[in-house]
RNA sequence: GGCGAUGUAGCUCAGUUGGUCAGAGCAUGCGGCUCAUAUCCGCAGUGUCCGGGGUUCAAAUCCCUGCAUCGCCA
């Protein structure tokens, strides 16, 4: 068996969000699991670089687009090994071997007839630099510059699309989980209904250059789709790489619901001109709400992946975006609900079930798993393996069929099954007197046996406590414990095998510092007219205050209320501050202020401030905040 | 505006083809155990199944309509 994934490629207008994150980790849970079934699996995410907001944002930084992806891009796969995600390629539409697939595709689709070239007439508005549709448009206005559009006529190459909707209709009918879940499907079809336009594919290049050209016309380069959509087939070396044949159209696109349609009209479409097989599925998740709430920039509610992986642990994180979202349908992620599922699920009944039969096999045969003969097993094990089947069964259907958070409910109840056996069993009872030892042993055998299994399902979720388990049970840890036909043996932890000392899995997150039963924030109407929402510890601790000693200020030339300071905080950094009015450069060289050292990089008067110097509104101007003795450059502040 | 989806206990959500379907987990209250991370086990509630019409012997489940939220509209 062969398993090809992907997630889309993220366009680099944007630093890693939550989203990303859970696509991303979503790709590694299924390739995990696909590898504990001896399938042979590539992995594939990236970067999609071109187009006009790559090249407006680059304008805004006062880089070039080359500097601004290569910046970029690097975020995104600096990322996934830090959430324990290990993609084979990591591929950028700027690649040469990608852009010559895109190349070649394009002629041989040109030359089939599929592309042709047509005049296009829209209005078009100058400040966004984009076509609206009339709809779009507010009382005939663009939404965003109030300027009327203009009426402009511009050649472009269409992909003769429409020839293919009948085809795509078919195939959509007979394969029944091409797009799933299912409510997708029903949106394409939906869709498809309808007659199906032709795509317009191309920018002149008098209005976009950072793309790659067209090779049947030097004067217009590929706009987004043939661009983009081709790294699915161009990362594994179309049309003649190895990897191509070894794991084409085994392949399973993930992607969130805005971008079905791309992925579930145009990709097959393509696919098919082109003379390539068309994927296997199309798997489309939804939208993690935070707090309720879209999540934003201007909201300023963006969850930052790696700090949610600081403060709550990599695998906490990765079940609480696998088991709380159901695959689909849209989420919303807050810190405390996943305190309480970090708590009830992770150190409540998984934790706390290892640590009691641990703690029993120490107890009460010092820590190695008794010998144990098997017709007392049978007798006075706890039957477990029936249960165990079944859960290996619908863990083994959900994770197939995408329902990953199907996947670890199975689990969960198996767990929930061997704390309840405990207490049936009441081993503690057993232990007491000699006759009852046999039972005791093949009570604690039943159990081992039991986290064994679990420790394996929960490996593509949860790698990294998946091995600890492993090493708490006696087991090599390196050794593949987690292959699906071995679970299904329902072996035991062998007799003899000495057990470690017992650990925690997950300690228990107490909220911090309130007591039982505080209420929430009060509502806004009760608090001073002046203070903002809530904000809890993580929220500060997000922001990286730092002292800095002024090495240099000089005032910016033509601003009035600007200084540029180069400043020491174990690294030199240029930050811009709007105090020129209130202080000289004199006043501020050698000195020690307070800094925001992870705000975001913006251009002031052409300079580029790396941080934010902290000072207090006084009715008198700003006045500078300073520590009140001298400490090293670079201290944090709390 | 058009297309589509979602709206079920305080919270997050299951509910296949209309008939024990009014459910689960969490949170809450009470009881039990003590091996364990103040954990575990048992019991107990609470619901105009978004509103309004309609079809039917029977609707959370089908139809119409309204409201709210989300996605897409080259």
């Amino acid at each position: 068996m062969t398993f090809y994934v992907s997630t889309p490629i993220y366009y680099v207008n944007a630093r890693p969000h939550l989203g990303h994150a859970y696509t991303t980790i979503v790709a590694d849970v299924v390739r995990r699991f696909q590898s504990m079934r001896d399938s042979q699996t590539y992995f594939l995410t990236g970067t999609d670089e071109h187009g006009d907001k790559v090249v407006q944002a680059a304008q805004k930084q006062g880089v070039s687009p080359r500097v601004y992806v290569d910046q970029i891009s690097r975020l995104f796969r600096d990322l996934w090994p830090e959430l324990n995600v290990r993609p084979d390629r990591f591929i950028r539409t700027t690649d040469s071997d990608h852009m010559a697939v895109v190349t070649e595709v394009l002629r041989k689709i040109h030359a089939a007839g599929d592309i042709y070239f047509s005049e296009y007439e829209g209005l078009y508005c100058f400040g966004c630099e984009r076509f609206y549709a009339e709809r779009e448009l507010q009382e005939g206005r663009c939404p965003i510059h109030e300027s009327e559009p203009e009426l402009i006529r511009e050649s472009n190459y269409f992909f003769r699309m429409s020839r293919y909707q009948g085809w795509l209709i078919d195939h959509l009918q007979s394969h029944p989980d091409f797009i799933r879940p299912e409510r997708y499907r029903n949106e394409v079809l939906a869709f498809l209904r309808e007659p199906l336009g032709d795509l317009c594919i191309s920018r002149p290049k008098t209005r976009l250059t950072w793309g790659i050209p067209l090779p049947f016309d030097e004067a217009y380069v590929t706009y987004v789709w043939f661009d983009a959509l081709l790294n699915y087939v161009s990362a594994l070396g179309y049309p003649d790489g190895e990897l191509f044949h070894r794991f084409w159209p085994a392949a399973q696109h993930i992607v969130a619901k805005d971008i079905l349609k791309p992925h579930g009209i145009y990709w097959p479409c393509m696919l098919k001109a082109a003379g390539i097989p068309v994927y296997r599925h199309l798997n489309v998740h939804g939208y993690w709400n935070i707090e309720q709430r879209k999540m934003s920039k201007s909201l300023g509610n963006v969850i930052e992946p790696l700090e949610m992986r600081n403060v709550y642990g990599l695998d906490a994180f990765r079940y609480f975006l696998i088991r709380e979202m159901t695959f689909g349908l849209d989420a919303n992620f807050s810190e405390s609900a996943m305190v309480q599922r970090i708590n009830a699920d992770l150190a409540n009944d998984l934790g706390n079930l290892f640590s009691r039969v641990l703690s029993m096999t120490h107890k009460y045969f010092d820590g190695a798993v008794p010998e144990l003969d098997p017709e007392v097993g049978r007798q006075y094990g706890l039957g477990l393996g029936p249960d165990a089947r079944r859960t290996v069964d619908e863990y083994e259907r959900a994770m197939e069929a995408f329902e990953l958070h199907k996947a670890l409910a199975a689990v969960w109840e198996f767990i929930g099954r061997m704390n309840r056996a405990i207490d049936i069993a009441a081993p503690w009872e057993l232990a007491k007197k000699p006759a009852t030892r046999k039972q005791l042993e093949a009570v604690i055998h039943s159990l081992l046996k039991g986290l064994r299994l679990i420790s394996g399902l929960i490996y593509p979720v949860m790698p990294d406590t998946a091995a600890r388990m492993q090493t708490h049970l006696g087991l090599d840890p390196e050794a593949l414990y987690y292959a699906l036909r071995d679970l299904r043996l329902w072996k035991p932890v062998p007799s003899g095998t000495r057990l470690p000392k017992t650990v925690m899995l997950f300690p228990r997150i107490e909220a911090a510092g309130e007591p039982a039963g505080a209420s929430p924030a009060p509502p806004a109407a009760e608090r001073g007219p002046e203070t903002k929402p809530e904000a809890t510890l993580e929220d500060f601790q997000r922001i990286d205050l730092r002292v800095a000693t002024v090495l240099s200020a000089e005032p910016v030339p033509k601003a009035k209320k600007l200084l540029k300071l180069e400043v020491d905080l174990g690294e030199r950094r240029t930050i811009v501050s709007g105090i020129a009015a209130h202080y000289t450069p004199e006043a501020l060289v050698g000195r020690q202020v307070v800094i925001i050292a992870n705000l975001r990089p913006v251009k002031l008067m052409g300079v580029v401030s790396q941080g934010m110097l902290l000072t207090a509104e006084s009715e008198d101007g700003p006045v500078l905040i300073l520590p009140e003795k001298p400490v090293a450059p670079g201290s944090g502040l709390r």
